[in-house]
DNA sequence: TCAAAAGTGTTATCCTTACACCCATGT
DNA sequence: ACATGGGTGTAAGGATAACACTTTTGA
């Protein structure tokens, strides 16, 4: 039996809060002269067994040279396997490996996050568009989104029971933290643009034209990059609330509209301002400074700094959600 | 550039409950003439990049191969990639590969679990018997465990802390989530057999002499095994919360006794009766039958079963755990 | 009739939510 | 003065935790 042709690959999602949104580090390829640009992709580098002892020394080298900043917080989301979900093939000198990606999710926190070319912050908007109530559910999920995915499903109750509980139709309430399966159940109706391109590529076709490309559904990724993003997002969703993991994102001090802000532009719902004060005050991971922030109209708010000694002896105390309408 | 030597692994850790203790599948591997019976592990199968599609499918075939059942509920873990961690090293014709586990969590009904040769289900308080508190604290840890910490903690206040965190002294609150923290904590203690077979091989040296073994620290297992099993039982104990998953290991029918005997196996703390039926009746997650469990003594119970169609649209609902003595 | 286990009632307390309101600053 | 955002009071409602208690069976 001889080795199979297996290639590690690791994919960095980083966060970062650039002017107070959500942004994550992509790196776009070399555009190939005379060809449409090649769409974004997360830093990705691949495993060198013999050079690294843990996937995580080797993920924060590897964004280093790239992206030329270090990551701050690190955590291990998912190992990717699948064949045929548009998984990315490995030119490994005799042929085509098959790639086993593992993502990690990484945090930056705002001052680092500076630009190089080829690499940049994009705005979680651009690829889930549908994940920002912060104002409200999006027109475009009802304009949109659900027609499509109605139309899909056609007479299947299942099919419409499923879309109505992920996209909180029929008054179901919207629950922020499934982006993955928000972002499958629009890769299995054909919605996503991934999903025309790997039908197309798992019937060895060549790469379907661009179809008429609707906003509402999202930029498309580099092979499963935008499902390891949704990967991602959803985690970290699901963590602010048990674990102090915001704080990664801020800078040394902040106001508390800073983290609720930040929290807000995270999960993607508006909060309610008073009770997210007290239910971060109540937390005791905040320490006023007693002095406070100076720019900004209206009364200037008190600065507050992370304690972080008490994280430690309470890691399993994350921010509650206190929302805004239902 | 040569294809590096990377080798697949996928390791299974498989609960399920036997006369309402929580058990593990473990494979014991042959035993060779003449030397110590080796430790035991858990299922574990190379992944063949040609033959299978997805990690999961693989998972299940070779567990089905190995023990003759069928697994259920599976819900991947981690990968584990670290050099020098007593990672396995695999054969693989020319010389030795690095082996990265994907470690998956999969639960089995009560009534699938059956014995198989070289296959048991062993009881959790082997490997982990400081985990179990449901007679209050386990004896073991302030008799050997908490010295034998601080021996190692020294004068080291930042170490002193975590002991305190994690094993609940000095008043601080048992946390049942934190299996592989506790775990870890041993290992870099010195205290978990595996971790001196560990040193005995990145030195090069013949297996160590089994040195004098506390059964405290728990039974060891092959490679990183054990590591791995806190993982999967630290993630079923956080997820039981937040996840109707409990039900994947109960039979068809339950009495709700049967049903909080098994969170209280699982999660190793007693529950208050009372509460804890209103908390799961609460959330509408079980339905009753109207008929009543024959055997026993005392009043007879009522049988429950499991609504999965109510978990469908709600899968963000778990069971509460109303402890008793904090 | 008693032991054993199932199951119910009730209260104090805490947390969450919602609404109303006051405070400090720049223009 | 007033707009703007920071910050506090408070009361209703629900969830949780703790206690005492009743019910139904088998021996």
């Amino acid at each position: 039996m001889t080795a199979p042709p297996i290639v590690i690959g690791l994919s960095a999602v980083v966060f970062a809060l650039r002017e107070g949104e959500a942004r994550v580090l992509t790196v776009r390829p070399p555009r190939p002269p005379g060809a449409p640009p090649p769409p974004e992709g997360l830093p990705f580098g691949p495993f060198d067994p013999e050079g690294h002892r843990t996937f995580e020394l080797a993920l924060r080298e590897f964004v280093a040279r790239q992206t030329r900043f270090q990551l701050g917080y690190v955590e291990q989301l998912y190992t990717f396997g699948d064949k045929g979900r548009d998984a990315p093939l490995a030119d490994v000198g005799a042929g085509a490996a098959r790639v086993i990606s593992v993502g990690y999710l990484a945090l930056a926190p705002a001052a680092t996050a500076r630009e190089e070319p080829d690499v940049a912050w994009a705005d979680l908007g651009r690829f889930f568009p549908w994940e920002d109530w912060r104002a409200g559910r999006p027109a475009l999920i009802e304009e949109v989104i659900a027609p499509a995915l109605e139309a899909w499903a056609g007479r299947s109750g299942a099919r419409r029971d499923r879309i109505a509980a992920l996209f909180a139709l029929d008054g179901a309430p919207w629950n922020e933290e499934r982006v993955l399966d928000r972002y499958e159940l629009l890769y299995e109706a054909g919605l996503a643009p991934e999903a025309g391109r790997d039908r197309a590529l798992a019937a060895e076709a060549a790469p379907v034209a661009a179809t008429l490309r609707e906003p509402a559904f999202g930029e498309p990724m580099a092979s499963d990059h935008r499902r390891i993003l949704a990967t991602a997002l959803g985690r970290l969703r699901g963590k602010l609330k048990y674990r102090p993991i915001i704080f990664e994102l801020m800078g040394e001090t902040f106001t508390l509209s800073a983290l609720q802000k930040a929290m807000e532009a995270i999960s993607g719902v508006a909060l309610h301002k008073p009770n997210f004060r007290r239910a971060v005050e109540r937390t005791g991971l905040v320490e006023g400074l007693g002095h406070t922030d100076p720019s900004s109209p209206g009364r200037p708010a008190e600065l507050f700094r992370f304690r972080r000694e008490a994280a430690a002896t309470r890691p399993s105390l994350g921010l509650s959600l206190p929302r805004l309408r239902d």
